[in-house]
DNA sequence: AGTCTAATCGGAGAGTTCTCCGTTTACCAG
DNA sequence: CTGGTAAACGGAGAACTCTCCGATTAGACT
């Protein structure tokens, strides 16, 4: 089929994918909406996508199609909300946002980092457990990249690139969730032990 | 039922459980014995339990009353090598085992530690997306302690419990996996990055 | 050996996850 | 409006995980 016309009649430009069929937008918004109502009713553990689609009116087929499985759905969800703590971290106020020495910044992202997960924790937990989707996709990488700015700037005789992914591994779910109820820490606890960590990393 | 014999006919001893029936001990060996030839066969992703308890020749019952689940089953491939390990941090030569300054030894801890799980990266995959049997449970507490005590040691001041679930975050299947794959990462340099982060909280 | 009891066995079955592929639909060009 | 095409749909079905509970059996005691 080389030199066949593929996709839409018109030029594809390179780069930027077609927009979404309408149909198709329709659908994922109204499979998240559903998601998200159940787990709000009956918690993100049991969550069965074949309900969200029954539920939605979609096909099962449709709900794996757009996101995958179900970590993917969650991430979705979590997407939401990452997209204002993003804009808070690039521009918002100081400390979280730029303004404030590297330092300050550092601890004020890995507070509000843990402060994001707990408040969704259940979230978190299913997509840090999920199938095809690893928690290393999307999110992660912006918070990495960002971090290790951060850490370079503080300290540049580090590797920026390492430390900052080991500043974020004590920041999951599982390892939150099983200090808070297993250990009985607080989350001020955890607070301050992450701060303890960052400060000696940068010195 | 309160004064009733309950179990065997002689006394129950407090806090040792009954040895095992030979008919469950022999199967729990064979399942693990299959589980294990599987795995090396055709990797631990697509272990199937219904085959392992077929080509064991047990019904499924057996297999999840006596490991609860995948990661259960997983979790007791790993206790086979987990035993040799905590007795070479626990009584094995140097720098691992006692004689050496704190520091020395954990981060030899932690090198043997990224060492065990480059080794059986597919298992200790599958024991973290673990479904009810999690990741902290069993050897995980055991690492803690001995590197908490270690931490403690090096470094009086600071909380050895909360920085020993920081150091070990960073060593787990998942984002090693993620580094080495994804980013491209060596062995070593991992090591290195980890023996900077440790000597950074053990100043 | 015979009896008894509790632990163990095992497989049917309920509930999920995820795939596959024939059918339908949106949307562009003419 | 009509036709054509790629994308999207949807549900049947394969495979798996895990539970439940009546049947079986090991092992202690007599």
């Amino acid at each position: 089929m080389l030199g066949g016309v593929r996709g839409r009649r018109s030029l594809p430009v390179i780069g930027q994918p077609q927009p979404e069929r309408a149909d198709a937008a329709r659908n994922r918004q109204k499979i998240i909406e559903v998601a998200a109502k159940m787990i709000a009713e009956s918690g993100a553990e049991g969550l069965s996508l074949d309900e969200v689609a029954r539920v939605a009116g979609v096909g099962v087929g449709t709900v794996y199609r757009r996101f995958g499985d179900r970590a993917g759905l969650v991430l979705a969800l979590i997407d939401e909300r990452e997209r204002q703590f993003q804009s808070a971290f690039f521009a918002g106020p100081p400390p979280l946002g730029p303004g404030a020495p590297a330092g300050e910044r550092i601890v004020a992202f890995l507070h509000a980092l843990i402060d994001r997960i707990v408040a969704q924790q259940e979230l978190f937990l299913v997509l840090e457990k999920g199938g095809k989707t690893n928690r290393f996709t999307g999110p992660y990488r912006v918070h990495h990249i960002h971090l290790a700015t951060l850490i370079a700037q503080a300290c540049p005789e580090v590797d920026a690139r390492y430390l900052a992914d080991a500043l974020l591994a004590p920041v999951n779910a599982c390892l939150i969730a099983f200090q808070r109820e297993e250990r009985g820490m607080t989350v001020e606890e955890i607070k301050s032990g992450l701060t303890a960590l960052a400060g000696a990393v940068t010195g």
